[in-house]
DNA sequence: AGTCAAACCTGGGCGC
DNA sequence: TGCGCCCAGGTTTGAC
């Protein structure tokens, strides 16, 4: 479900309302989700511990509670974390609910329960697996066309699967994925390192532009997301090639195509993508 | 290094 | 209505 505009939205909104709040109980639902530690030791360390910030690297969201813990979440597909007042109806698929000091809930619900939840001291965050190996940011300073030119220039492999490697670049996704590559008129099986400087300076700017406007249009809805309130975003309506085979692409009026690369759905225009 | 398929799950959509 | 198939904002693992 969520990419980096999402997860980022999903942020915003709960450490707004969580902020200071203290965890009184916790109801695991669904132990499976609890990848570290047990269940019941997950709990009794929970329990009692105050939210000090709520936080995001790529995809995945950081509760920093006292004590020094960390509360790490990754919704994957359909995810979701939202801050529920008392009473409200208890959605199916529901796995997990945390009991706050102000009578609201924060609920976990995830139809196909691939998400997980660790709870690990601040020291051990590497212990995460696939947070510590996580690539740069790319909202960051630290991501600039040098760095990416660079990396272009160093990887043989396609510029799809590429971009959806978390240990190259943190954070996108199937869609924005596929958007930035149609924003830059790349062509999805491009090998990385035939980029010319132009392009991948046009590369660089699409990934940022469609990550800002995505978390500007609070995340894309086209299926089961929603924020850290249940709000859906709005960016599906500015999608230009994702989910949109055979529809007229927005530069050209040509049909949009799909391809399968690197076991994903690829969405392009084959006339201004090269 | 890179590519691919399968696994983890439930549910929606479509053709018949 | 129902069955069977394909599809889904992700990641990991294991094989070639």
């Amino acid at each position: 479900m969520p990419e980096l505009p999402e997860v980022e939205t999903i942020k915003r909104t709960l450490k707004e309302r969580l902020t200071d709040l203290t965890i009184r109980g916790a109801d695991i639902l669904l132990p499976k989700i609890i990848q570290t530690p047990s269940p019941e030791e997950f709990c009794r360390l929970v329990v009692g511990k105050k939210i000090l910030d709520v936080g995001r690297r790529g995809k995945y969201l950081l509760l920093s509670l006292s004590r020094g813990l960390v509360l790490v979440v990754h919704l994957r597909m359909t995810g979701q974390l939202v801050y529920t007042a008392p009473g409200a109806p208890r959605p199916k698929h529901t796995h997990l609910i945390f009991y706050l000091s102000n009578a609201h809930q924060l609920r976990y619900t995830d139809t196909r329960q691939f998400g997980r939840f660790w709870l690990v001291p601040a020291e051990k965050l590497q212990a995460v697996r696939g947070l510590k190996d996580l690539g740069v940011e790319p909202l960051s300073g630290e991501f600039t066309v040098d760095f990416l030119k660079k990396e272009l220039k160093k990887r043989r492999t396609r510029l799809k699967p590429l971009l959806l490697n978390q240990t190259f670049i943190s954070g996108l996704g199937n869609i924005y994925a596929d958007e930035a590559l149609h924003r830059a008129g790349l062509h999805p099986a491009r090998q990385a390192n035939t980029l010319t400087t132009a392009e991948a300076e046009a590369l660089f700017r699409a990934i940022r532009e469609v990550l800002e406007e995505g978390i500007a249009s609070r995340g894309t809805s086209v299926r089961d997301y929603v924020d850290g309130t249940g709000q859906a975003g709005s960016f599906q309506e500015k999608l230009r090639v994702y989910g949109k085979s055979g529809q007229p692409c927005p530069r050209c009026g040509l049909a949009v195509a799909r391809l399968r690369l690197g076991g994903r759905s690829t969405y392009f225009c084959p006339e201004c993508q090269k």
